[in-house]
DNA sequence: TCTGGGGTCCTAGGGCGA
DNA sequence: TCTGTCGCCCTAGGACCC
């Protein structure tokens, strides 16, 4: 059996722990940049705010409706996060950190377990220990264990946030409860398509034979399906090194000058060679895009990536953004309103099992001015030291206005409590 | 005015060597 | 020596997740 652990709407419930006035309040905790909405209480989805509305479209609505807005804080939602897992590390040998919210539980050889009332101790500890609250769905399959969770969510008042699918009328009664879209894996493009062919919920998926199932959604679907009929083909996945890294941002402003989008394509090559070698590795191949502003339809569009095999690996800032910037020039075309860019570093190596090239090679002096760079601007937040293509004027910070205390992680954050005796 | 960012996996199709 | 086929690798693009 598997346990599906996912706290409940979890940047909102981080936001409420330090600060129980929250508690009954509408919240929404908003994207990078304060662009979109990412997370949101019960009361907010109750006033019908969606998931990934534009924070500048609903401003009326969370202003007339008292909702409590609040920038991202990865410093806290990751802090918070990690307790919660090192939680659940105690409750069993395997644990799959699937997201900062949510992680599967490999529980075969438990059986001899009162599995709900171990899912209800699980539950308690989190909410005790960090004021978190979580929901835990427990199946024979991952995908089941998905959507046991996700009944837990739907009818909290009679699972009490927990559900177990431990028999063939249950998992069948949750199959045709849930709609297609609901469905673990299926996104908007596939539950489209199997809406076509009226398909609505997952019980009617399950009854689709193999072979169409692979024809029209590829061996993804095919294992899917059978993970849903309960034969487990989505296994516990082990923690694998990263294979890329990336930064991309969408720009303040649309702008089709080159030297602006070549400043930010060379910003962002930095931070992946800062990236790197916080990691300690380099890599071998770096992919630039940059793309119009798709919301703009009125406007000519254009999106182009390239990527560009370096002759050696590095994680250099110079060689990078260097070579970043020879990549834009291949993709770069004059007179379209550029609006996002990103860098993406690809094919890593440890740094110190660096492949030498015959004819090339990073230039040595690098990794001694990088150790000293990198040193200091964890020293100096506020005066980082940059490459001179870099914007020197602009000290790159996200929008971030309804930004919450760092609790747990800044001691000048820490809550303070007054004691009157 | 203002629409996120960071990942993974899979497939089709072309090039190329055995 | 020529040609066809198979399978591997690479790349771009699309789908998915949170």
């Amino acid at each position: 059996m598997y346990a599906l652990v996912d706290c409940n709407n979890f940047y909102a419930s981080c936001e409420r722990v330090f600060n129980p006035a929250l508690n009954g309040k509408p919240i929404v905790v908003l994207s990078n940049n304060d662009g979109c909405v990412v997370a949101r209480s019960q009361e907010a989805k109750d006033l019908d705010i969606p998931m990934g509305a534009p924070a500048f479209k609903f401003k009326e609505v969370f202003e007339k409706k008292k909702v409590h807005v609040f920038s991202s804080n990865y410093a806290l939602y990751g802090d918070m996060s990690s307790r919660v897992m090192s939680i659940l590390s105690s409750y069993a040998a395997d644990v799959e950190i699937y997201s900062i919210d949510e992680s599967f539980l490999d529980l075969q050889g438990y059986d001899y377990l009162d599995l709900e009332a171990y899912a209800i101790e699980i539950k308690n500890k989190i909410f005790k220990w960090t004021g978190i609250a979580v929901c835990v769905g427990i199946a024979p399959t991952k995908a089941l264990a998905k959507l046991a969770n996700r009944v837990a969510k739907k009818f909290k008042e009679r699972t009490q946030g927990v559900y177990l699918i431990d028999s063939d009328i249950k998992r069948d009664k949750a199959l045709r409860w849930c709609q297609i879209e609901d469905v673990w894996g299926i996104g908007r493009q596939n539950s489209k398509k199997l809406r076509s062919y009226d398909v609505k919920t997952a019980y009617e998926f399950t009854q689709k034979p193999d072979y169409w199932v692979r024809k029209e959604m590829t061996i993804v679907g095919l294992r899917l399906k059978h993970d849903l009929m309960g034969i487990p083909s989505i296994l516990m996945e082990e923690v694998k090194p990263k294979k890329s890294i990336s930064t991309t941002r969408t720009f303040e402003e649309t702008s089709s000058d080159f030297e602006y989008v070549r400043e930010r394509v060379s910003t962002f090559a930095a931070s992946c060679a800062e990236k790197l070698r916080k990691q300690k590795s380099s890599c071998s191949a770096i992919m630039v895009f940059i793309h119009t502003s798709p919301f703009q339809k009125d406007k000519a569009q254009y999106h182009k990536s390239i990527t560009i095999k370096m002759p050696y690996s590095t994680n250099s800032t110079i060689d990078l953004v260097k070579y970043a910037q020879m990549a834009l020039r291949q993709i770069y075309i004059k007179g379209y309103d550029y609006k996002k860019a990103g860098v993406i570093v690809l094919d890593f190596v440890n740094e110190t099992e660096k492949q030498l090239s015959f004819f090339t090679s990073e230039n040595p002096k690098h990794t001694a001015l990088f150790k000293t760079m990198d040193k200091l601007n964890r020293k100096y937040k506020n005066g980082k030291l940059k490459l001179a293509c870099q914007d020197l004027g602009r000290t790159w910070k996200m929008k971030q206005e309804r930004l919450s205390p760092a609790y747990t992680t800044k001691l000048s954050d820490i809550i303070k409590i007054k004691c009157n005796d």
